[in-house]
This record gives structure tokens, C-alpha cells and sequence, in this order.
DNA sequence: GCAAGGTC
């Protein structure tokens, strides 16, 4: 009498299997690809067999995709409805042979939304209908105490209600996603006669929003002029830079009065003021802390990030990196992880430090997850050589895992007032007093330490190099995809696992370009159509109301049917509207994406003439691709570079650090992409970075 | 060649 216990992921069916076994040892099988566990508990066999996420998938009936409206939608496995998929046929198989001859069911999915839709899509159609026998495992972290508690306290049935939402959430943004989509495509494609996908959602919708409300705002912004004044103090034969009490001042004639009543005049020490302040250690990173830092520190966009975070998790050097907690619980045993650590001769000494501790308390975040715990480093060492992003990532999860550990930095600042004739301004410094947790994070540490030399009251001192400086006010500043990625968690639209692709789709889409995301005129156009036609989708009001219908199901207070019904009604006369003005919408889209198409040739400056910029090109000879400069069409540049032939060639939207020319990013089918330097003599050809 | 959500 065997018992089938579905998990969501391989490594979760890992460690369940692990704990569940009296011996700790389960047998370890293969069905095919899908590897499985076999455990035995209390005289019990358990067939411990993983999903890999989402097995089966809403598709709409009509498969045609220029159909729309489209209400009608099932659930089909999805490398029926994904291409790129076909390896699902091969779980879906696996699973319903082991569930053949099971007598028990057990879902050990993560106990959330998605983990119990997922979980019960399987057991009712790869398992035979067992969604209704099924037991539930419920837990919140994989350690071994929870999950045998967790077994042997079995809730009765899965989690209906849960499940409701689940389909609802996937139904609602199918329903909204796949009929505006096609309409719009369909509207471009009519038009013009070309294919090109434009789609919006849920959350590319309002998060294109934020982007296109931002353009408006900085084309609307007047900028106007404001002084400063500039000037340096000497003190002990050391120049340093002071700050007028004003940073802005409104009038010209009032900076040059305050000038000319300072200039060439001494200056005298009235004020010294001394804080010293404690600064407690960094929380450990969940997914987006770990993108947005990756991001300020090397520049990696947040997909790349997670791209990296993936790959370190595979190979069992970090934890699960898709994760919002910002908590390390003690169950991952700190000291073991330090103890592993201190085999890699750069951590030593600071491992070493945190173990010659009586308590190891991290410093924890906010946010938590009901799934997963913060990201940490698992302790284990490479095997291979890691390429430079692979092992400044990981440096970066082991330096953060370490430093909050920490004791807190004690900081002084200092902060010196100056009369100069009337006029006061101001000398700071700081210093760290105790570097605390610093000693840990030293590599990425940002702010560098401005020390005083001795100064007392009363001291007069020389006033140098003062000038006014005229300047603008600034608009905001545009977004980039990290600051976006802030918003996107900030509004609560996207799950952590996604985010980073939507706002990867809006860049392919064409909706947006370079690394401060400048909106192109498509971008602007879909969100002025949606704008008028409908407005729900482009708001992040939208994922509230979704939430609140889920919770109403899940209390039981509202029918699936009904909230399909509502949408549904809610669409159609909007459907029918854009299908009535196809004409109109596909030709302002198509103009638009010939602009767009034509940005998205462009790869950057040109390193040569500095006035035109570098575009993808075609040799009317040979049909190859190549580089060529704009300004070549107005005769004033030839210069030119190869491109590689095969593969799609982008603009990576930044220069080469080694010798200051464009980058493209090449993808190659099935491979990951290369960011790469246009300059075929490029120093750093030399050397591999290849991520 | 459509969404967003899991996961590889």
C-alpha cells in the first residue's frame, strides 16, 4: 500500500523525502527525467515525486489568435498550450504512472495561492480525479521538525476555497490579458500587413503606466535656474569642500552679493557639532533587495539577477533565491553554514570571526515568506570556476549573509559651522568609529570616510575657490529597471518570480528602451488606446480589486461564476469598441512600430564621428549585417563594424568598460546572451567575461 | 508570435 506525496519542485520532494524517512535515507529513483523518492515511515511507503511548478495552464478554446472575444477557457497541460514546454508531457506522464498504484494521496505543495491551484490541477487530471481524497500536508518552511509535524498532523482536504481564487486569478488574467492583446495586435496586423506582437496585462499594464506617467511628467517639467555657491576651506595645508547653509538660492543677485561678501575673506570656526550614531547591520536580501543592490553596485538588471541567483541555486551555493522573506531562521544552522564557509581562504578570517561568537543573531527584515526564508549562502564551496557575475553575486549573498551577523558600526559625524563674514557654511565629515558588520560588507561598501583634521572653536580659517554656479532645477528622473522593479513591489503588482521578466517583456515589446527606460512612442500609443477604451487594465487598481474577489472566495463570500461574469460583461462592449475602431488603432500602432522597429536597431553612440549613432544595417551585396553609423547617410562618417550573423543582436544599453564603445547583446537560440563590445580590437577581447 | 503564475 503505497502513498503518492505531491511536492511543487524538485528540491522541496528532496528534502521532504529526506525528513519523512525513519532512516533519513530514501531511496532515490527516476522515472524518465523526473527524478522521485521512496520513503519509508512508519512502516509506510511513500512515493515522494516533485512537480516543476505549474503543469497545466488556462488556454482559450479557439486557438486561432486572431479570434477575439474570447471567453472560453480550459485547462490543458501545458506543453499543449506553451511551446517550449515539452518536457511537462514527461512529468505529467511520470506522475500519473506512480499515482497508478497509489492507495493515499497526499499534496505537499507550497501552502499558498499558486502551490495549492498547481497541486490540485495534478491530482485531478494526472492522477485520475484524486483532488477530492487528497490529503494536505501543511508548512511553512522545509525543515525537518515542521515537515514530520506537519505529516503527522494531515489536514483532511485540500484547500478548496484556496484553489477557487487560484483558478480565478488565472482565469481573470487570462481573460483580460489574451482578448486586449489580440485586439491589438490584430488592429496593427490588419493595418500593416506585418505581424508584431502587442500585449498588456494585468501587471504590464500599469507598469508601463508608471513608466509613460513619468515621460509626461518630464516633458511637462520647466526647468528653471537656480546659484550655488561653490567654495573650499584650508585647513593644515588640506583643501576641503564646504557647503553654504543655502544649497539653493532662488536669485542671481543674491548669489553674487553673498559671493562678493565672502570672497577673499577669512573665515571663522563658530560651531562644532559631534554625533555619533549606531547603524545596525544589513537584513539578509529576498529576491528584490538582492536585484536592486546587484543592480547599484554591478549594474546587472534585475532578470539578470535572477537569471544568476537561478543558476548559484542549481548548483547548491545559495538557497531558494525566489523568495520576499528577509528572515534567516535558526533551523538553516548558522554555525554549520560559517563552519563551511571558512574553507574558502577569502572568508576565513571573517567566518572565523562570527564563530568565535557566544550568539549568532541575525539582524532580520520586515518582509517574510510564507514559503521560503531569506536568501543565505548554503556553505558549500565551487566546484568550477564560476564566471565573474556567478561569483560576484555569490560573493555578495555570503558578504550580506555574514554581515548580518554583525555587530552594529558606530558612525561620527561631524559637522563644522563657518562664519564666513556674516555667512555660515558648512564643513562635514565622517568617520566610522567601530566598523561592526562593515568589516563584513567592506567590498561594497559606497560611502567613503571624510576625516577632519583638528579644529576648535574659534579657529580661523582660509576660504578658497569661490565661485557661483548657475543650474536647473531637474525633472524626475526617468526609471531604470531597478527603480521600476521597486515600484512594481511598492504597488504590489507581479510576484517576485516575475517581475523582473514583465518588465524584460516591455523592453522586447518595444514599449520602452535603454537602461534609463525612455518610453517609446508605441508605448505611449497603447497606453493613450487602453487609456480611452480601458482604463481598469492600465490601473493598479485592478490587481486590488482581483485580490479582493480572491479574498471573498476564499472566505467564501463570493462564486468564481460571478466574478468571471462580471469581467466578461465588463469586456465585451469594450472588445467590441476596439474591434468597431481596428482601423484607427492599427494605424496609429503601425506607425508606431516602424518608429519602434527602428529604434530597436539602434546600439548606441557612435565611438568615432560622437554626433551620429551606430544601427544594425544590411550589405546590399552580401546581405550580411554589419554596424554603420547615421551620420554616414549625411557623408560624415564611415566607419562601420561586423556583427555577428547568426542570432538576434540588440542594444545592450551600455558602453564597454574597457574601451568605451557600445555594447549589443547577441542571443543565440537556446543559449544564454551575451553581452558583447562592437569594437573588434577591443582590449578586453582578451579576457572572458562572457555574462 | 497573446497574460501571469509556478519552476528548470
Amino acid at each position: 500500500m503505497k502513498t503518492l506525496l505531491l511536492c511543487e519542485k524538485p528540491s522541496a520532494a528532496r528534502r521532504i523525502a529526506m525528513a519523512l524517512d525513519d532512516e533519513g535515507h530514501p531511496l532515490e529513483k527516476k522515472l524518465g527525467i523526473v527524478p522521485y523518492y521512496e520513503s519509508r515511515r512508519n512502516g509506510k511507503i511513500l512515493i515522494i515525486v516533485p512537480a516543476i511548478g505549474h503543469l497545466y495552464t488556462v488556454t482559450p478554446k479557439i486557438r486561432n489568435r486572431d479570434v477575439y472575444p474570447v471567453f472560453d477557457f480550459e485547462w490543458v497541460p501545458r506543453h499543449e498550450a506553451e511551446r517550449g514546454a515539452k518536457e511537462i508531457k514527461k512529468w505529467i506522464d511520470a506522475i500519473s504512472k506512480l499515482s497508478a498504484d497509489a492507495e493515499d494521496f497526499i499534496l505537499a505543495t507550497d501552502y499558498d495561492i499558486e502551490g495549492a491551484t498547481l497541486g490540485y490541477m495534478i491530482l485531478k487530471y494526472a492522477c485520475g480525479g484524486k483532488e477530492d481524497r487528497a490529503k494536505r500536508m501543511k508548512f511553512s518552511t522545509l525543515t525537518t521538525s515542521e515537515l514530520r509535524s506537519s505529516y503527522d498532523k494531515l489536514l483532511d482536504s485540500i484547500e478548496f476555497p484556496m484553489i477557487e481564487a487560484g483558478i480565478c486569478r488565472h482565469l481573470l488574467d487570462a481573460i483580460y490579458g489574451i482578448n486586449l492583446s489580440r485586439a491589438l495586435t490584430v488592429a496593427a496586423k490588419k493595418w500593416s500587413g506585418r505581424y508584431s506582437t502587442i500585449s498588456t496585462g494585468r501587471v504590464q499594464g500599469p507598469t508601463l503606466k508608471f513608466l509613460v506617467d513619468r515621460e509626461k511628467e518630464i516633458n511637462c517639467f520647466v526647468p528653471l535656474p537656480f546659484w550655488r555657491i561653490n567654495a573650499k576651506v584650508e585647513i593644515a595645508g588640506h583643501l576641503f569642500t564646504i557647503e553654504f547653509e543655502k544649497k539653493v538660492i532662488k536669485s542671481q543677485k543674491e548669489a553674487t552679493e553673498i559671493a562678493e561678501a565672502c570672497r577673499d575673506k577669512k573665515g571663522k570656526i563658530v560651531n562644532i557639532e559631534v554625533r555619533e550614531f549606531r547603524q545596525k547591520p544589513p537584513v539578509p536580501f529576498d529576491l528584490g533587495t538582492l536585484q536592486r543592490e546587484a543592480y547599484s553596485l554591478f549594474k546587472y538588471t534585475p532578470r539578470r539577477t535572477a537569471d544568476v541567483a537561478e543558476r548559484l541555486y542549481l548548483e547548491a551555493l545559495i538557497s531558494y533565491p525566489r523568495t520576499s522573506s528577509q528572515k534567516l531562521p535558526k533551523s538553516i544552522n548558522y554555525r554549520s553554514i560559517l563552519e563551511s564557509l571558512i574553507r574558502d581562504s577569502r572568508y576565513k578570517k571573517l567566518a572565523g570571526m562570527l564563530l568565535d561568537k557566544k550568539d549568532l543573531v541575525p539582524n532580520e527584515g520586515r518582509k517574510d515568506d510564507p514559503a521560503h526564508p531569506a536568501i543565505y549562502p548554503t556553505g558549500n564551496l565551487p566546484e568550477r570556476k564560476l564566471s565573474v557575475s556567478e561569483m560576484r553575486l555569490w560573493d555578495l549573498i555570503v558578504r550580506r549573509f555574514m554581515a548580518a551577523f554583525g555587530e552594529p558600526a558606530v558612525k561620527q559625524s561631524v559637522k563644522v559651522s563657518i562664519d564666513v563674514n556674516g555667512y555660515i557654511f558648512y564643513l562635514k565629515g565622517r568617520r566610522v568609529l567601530k566598523e561592526g558588520w562593515i568589516t563584513f560588507y567592506r567590498p561594497f561598501m559606497r560611502v567613503e570616510d571624510i576625516i577632519l583634521p583638528p579644529i576648535k572653536e574659534g579657529q580661523i580659517v582660509e576660504i578658497k575657490d569661490l565661485s557661483i554656479e548657475m543650474d536647473f532645477t531637474k525633472p524626475p528622473a526617468r526609471y531604470n529597471p531597478s527603480s521600476l522593479l521597486k515600484r512594481m513591489e511598492d504597488e504590489g503588482i507581479g510576484t517576485k518570480a516575475t517581475r523582473a521578466e514583465i518588465i524584460d517583456t516591455l523592453y522586447t515589446r518595444g514599449y520602452i528602451s535603454g537602461d534609463r527606460a525612455v518610453v517609446s512612442e508605441l508605448g505611449l500609443d497603447v497606453i493613450d488606446i487602453l487609456d480611452r477604451h480601458c482604463p481598469e487594465v492600465i490601473s493598479v487598481e485592478f490587481t486590488r480589486e482581483l485580490e479582493e474577489s480572491m479574498e471573498k472566495i476564499q472566505e467564501g463570500n463570493e462564486k468564481l461564476e460571478n466574478v468571471l461574469e462580471r469581467a466578461v460583461n465588463k469586456l465585451t462592449p469594450v472588445l467590441l469598441r476596439l474591434k468597431k475602431s481596428e482601423k484607427q488603432i492599427g494605424e496609429e500602432l503601425s506607425l508606431a512600430i516602424r518608429e519602434s522597429r527602428m529604434n530597436q536597431r539602434i546600439i548606441g553612440d557612435c565611438p568615432v564621428c560622437g554626433t551620429g549613432k551606430l544601427i544594425i544595417l544590411r550589405s546590399r551585396k552580401t546581405g550580411k549585417r554589419f554596424l554603420g553609423c547615421t551620420s554616414f547617410f549625411k557623408h560624415s562618417c564611415n566607419v562601420s563594424f561586423p556583427l555577428p550573423q547568426k542570432g538576434k543582436v540588440t542594444a545592450a544599453g551600455k558602453v564597454c568598460s574597457e574601451c568605451g564603445f557600445p555594447m549589443i547583446r547577441l542571443k543565440l537560440k537556446g543559449k544564454r546572451p551575451l553581452v558583447i563590445c562592437v569594437n573588434p580590437n577591443c582590449p578586453g577581447k582578451e579576457r572572458k567575461d562572457s555574462r
